[in-house]
DNA sequence: CAGTGGTCTAGACCACTTA
DNA sequence: AAGTGGTCTAGACCACTGA
């Protein structure tokens, strides 16, 4: 409720860098952010207007804003004009991320494991052709793995991936997909995702751990790189009482 | 797979509207959207760079950055500095927006319908006095509806909404919340959701049509308006043979 | 090395909100 | 009327890519 305007202290607004590789915009929201967490900017604290705030950083007004539209875009900040910019309410900072279930069981702090069910290069069918892009004589690696995190199964995931047979199998035991594949120079950049649920098949079941029938999230992802061409095709199946899909809309 | 760079009919280029409402940027998006959506520049066609096209608008740098960035975010298009600017392969374009279902499914062409089958003012338990962060006595406008298009139930939807007493329970019967509060002045912002699955109810079963122990797609979602205070807590639950949600990401 | 996008600046004008 | 964010311009320098 509070729209107070609080003073922060004077080191929040020195010390960029000027030299490295982080743009000032993203050094700018990262301070912010970290306010916002650490609550030193409670929900609903209004900001100083973007070019005071600019002037302390010593910015030009365009990289304030841009720093500022960052935190907008993540739906942390809120912005009026003629009224000015406050922090969202109950915004517990969250990811919504182009990441891995690798990677944020991880940062959760559980250790993920991965039994590698389905290693093999297959030619693929008519169907998956077209879906990819691909020429018939194509190789596709395909994959099935079963994700655990602390010895409890959460996901069943199933992967076509392009181009890929630098893709270890025992390597997937031990890390995630899209970190091997982003060593090897491909960059998820975009992913078109799907997201339903339906009835637990036998197979799904015994693996899962759920009952026969019993309800199944699952993910359908279409994943590009860097030049915008597909490199996977993914279908994942969750344990609902084990993992629920978080995401983040911000109106335009 | 093809990256060959096609001219553009020069009309494309014209005619831009520099005294009206939508700015420039986004007159641009919008025109190169629909020249991707109907094939003029298919899959993998590379981009004049942003230069050379802000000049064929008229733009200067910055403006016509800002058009591609738009289309960028929303996974039609993928930059990479030293080379270019491309069209993303198979971009069905798509939504995954802060709308409402209702309009969701009237965009699609079908009839949605709504039953209102709760509508009361209550005071909220202790547990939604702290999610919404409203005061004890403040009274809330509990909502439950089922939402069916073209005769068929598609999801249950249960909301608490703050302050919001000038909405009509015959009006909800014929129209979008989202708009309806639109019209009073209370504009969502930014909807935090999460999604997963579980078994349906009896009651859910029943009116959904579903059976009991059968999966329900379900999305929790906290809605905040333009002030970042939250106005609406809803718990929606979809059949999910009707409905899939969808949604892009984009690396940032 | 030429061409591309990524960042940053300094300033201008405007639309909207609030009082 | 004052203060805010929203848009747009004109230019600069840099990092990265690929031939």
């Amino acid at each position: 409720m509070s729209t107070i305007e609080r003073p922060l202290p004077a080191e929040v607004f020195s010390g960029l860098d000027r030299v490295g590789p982080v743009p000032l915009y993203a050094q700018v929201a990262e301070r912010l952010e970290a306010l916002i967490a650490d609550g030193t900017l409670p929900s609903g604290t209004r900001l100083e207007n973007e070019i005071a705030m600019g002037e302390r950083f010593g910015l030009s007004r365009p990289t304030m804003r841009r720093a500022i539209q960052v935190l907008v875009d993540k739906g942390l900040l809120v912005r009026r004009r003629g009224v000015g910019t406050q922090v969202v309410q109950g915004s517990i900072t969250r990811r919504a991320e182009l990441s891995s279930l690798y990677d944020d069981l991880a940062q959760d702090g559980r250790r993920p494991t991965t039994e590698v069910l389905v290693y093999e290069q297959l030619l693929p069918s008519p169907e998956l052709t077209q879906l990819l892009g691909v020429e018939v004589d194509h190789p596709v690696l395909h994959l099935r793995r079963l994700r655990s995190a602390d010895g409890v199964p959460i996901a069943l995931m199933e992967n076509h991936l392009i181009a890929a047979p630098t893709v270890g199998r025992e390597e997937l035991e031990h890390r995630g997909l899209y970190e091997m594949l982003r060593e090897r120079g491909s960059t998820m950049r975009v992913a078109r995702q799907f997201v339903t649920a339906r009835a637990a098949t036998k197979e799904e079941a015994k693996l899962l751990d759920v009952r026969v029938g019993g309800p199944i999230l699952t993910l359908e992802r279409t994943a590009y790189d860097q030049s915008g061409q597909i490199v996977e095709i993914g279908h994942t199946h969750y344990r609902p009482d084990r993992y629920t899909i978080e995401f983040t809309l911000v109106a335009k």
